[in-house]
DNA sequence: TACCTCCATGTCAGTGACTGACATCGACGC
DNA sequence: GCGTCGATGTCAGTCACTGACATGGAGGTA
């Protein structure tokens, strides 16, 4: 057994939300929820670079997925079809973690300066993936255009998922939410 | 004569924007831009919520000449139009002060809690500009979608009026721009 | 076994952004 | 003249965040 009990950083994350969900962000302090986690305050800065990030750790792991997806897709396949397959893999993600999710976006939606930071993130999202697709040889604007439009879906799909007990999955309503895109566009 | 020296808004943004571009955003304490327009640290946050605001503070500016163009634009006129005549409306407040609009991007492009807070900013105009678009009886997913395309245009006019040395005026850039997109969707 | 390096964490002393409470004193209306 | 108002000053405090240095188990090496 190691010195310290492993998974430092899980435990910030899981102290983080319950306390600013029992509390409001702005209420709670760092030095607690590292003292909730077991850890002191400089650790909590030495895992994250400030008090907000520690919500947001989990969208590097989005990102890898969407780039993975858009990568392996199929040769060919058209710009529209690759954000949408990648998506729905990033909905897959996040399908397991529901609960989690609806908490996590609950505390967000109640602090701009937390709004402030997830538009951030998802603007870096979007450009993760322009990136990807234009590894695959696709130009711009074509690349920006769908890759910004694919996280504008995925919002709205994000945010059905979060706002009803539904039965139906995330990756589920990505797709439903992408053919609406495409019923509009195509007007 | 008042008490006070007038415009202390004005003497702060001043002092801001000359020691960021000096001294880079973070070698700045609030306490010295507050000396330098000859105040104290805590009229500076009397006037701004935090100490990046004071750099953003003309985009309320910018959000009420965006409202009202599009407020005014004639009936009947297609959105498209409509968030054209407004961004060129925007543009021309902007071009009168381009050294200073200049001066202020560099200070932002140097720092990333500096573009954060841009993201921000441009994304409020884009909802201010949905809103206005709304009131003009243009229904959703339209209202947003000009908005934020025509945001998008700003932004890409914006960079190049900053950039280029040239004579070209920031209404003919955002026409000009307009027209790319146009040409883009055209196809 | 003894030793050594690594590294996650702790400890401590700062700096500076931001806030609340209260004081000041010209302007302005009466 | 007098009272209110509002912009500013003063002061003390909290807390996010940082740099420098200490600690001690793990895991490798002689």
């Amino acid at each position: 057994m190691g010195r310290w009990e492993p998974n430092a950083r899980g435990r910030l994350e899981e102290a983080a939300l319950a306390l600013y969900g029992e509390r409001g962000y702005e209420q709670v302090t760092v030095a607690e929820i590292a003292a909730r986690a077991g850890l002191t305050e400089r650790t909590f800065f030495r895992h994250y670079s400030d008090k907000r990030e520690v919500l947001f750790a989990g969208s590097s792991l989005l990102r890898e997925v969407l780039v993975k997806a858009v990568a392996e897709a199929p040769d060919g396949a058209p710009p529209v079809d690759v954000v949408g397959a990648a998506l729905a893999a990033a909905g897959a993600v996040l399908e397991e973690r529901r609960e989690l999710a609806r908490a996590r976006q609950a505390v967000i939606d109640a602090n701009p300066s937390l709004q402030e930071r997830e538009v951030v993130k998802l603007a870096t999202l979007a450009t993760a993936v322009t990136e990807a697709l234009r590894d695959r040889g696709i130009p711009e604007p074509a690349a920006s255009l769908a890759a910004q439009s694919g996280i504008a879906v995925f919002r709205v799909a994000f945010e059905r998922w979060i706002r009803e007990t539904g039965q139906r999955s995330l990756p589920d309503l990505v797709r439903e939410s992408f053919d609406e895109l495409r019923t509009l566009t195509a007007t």
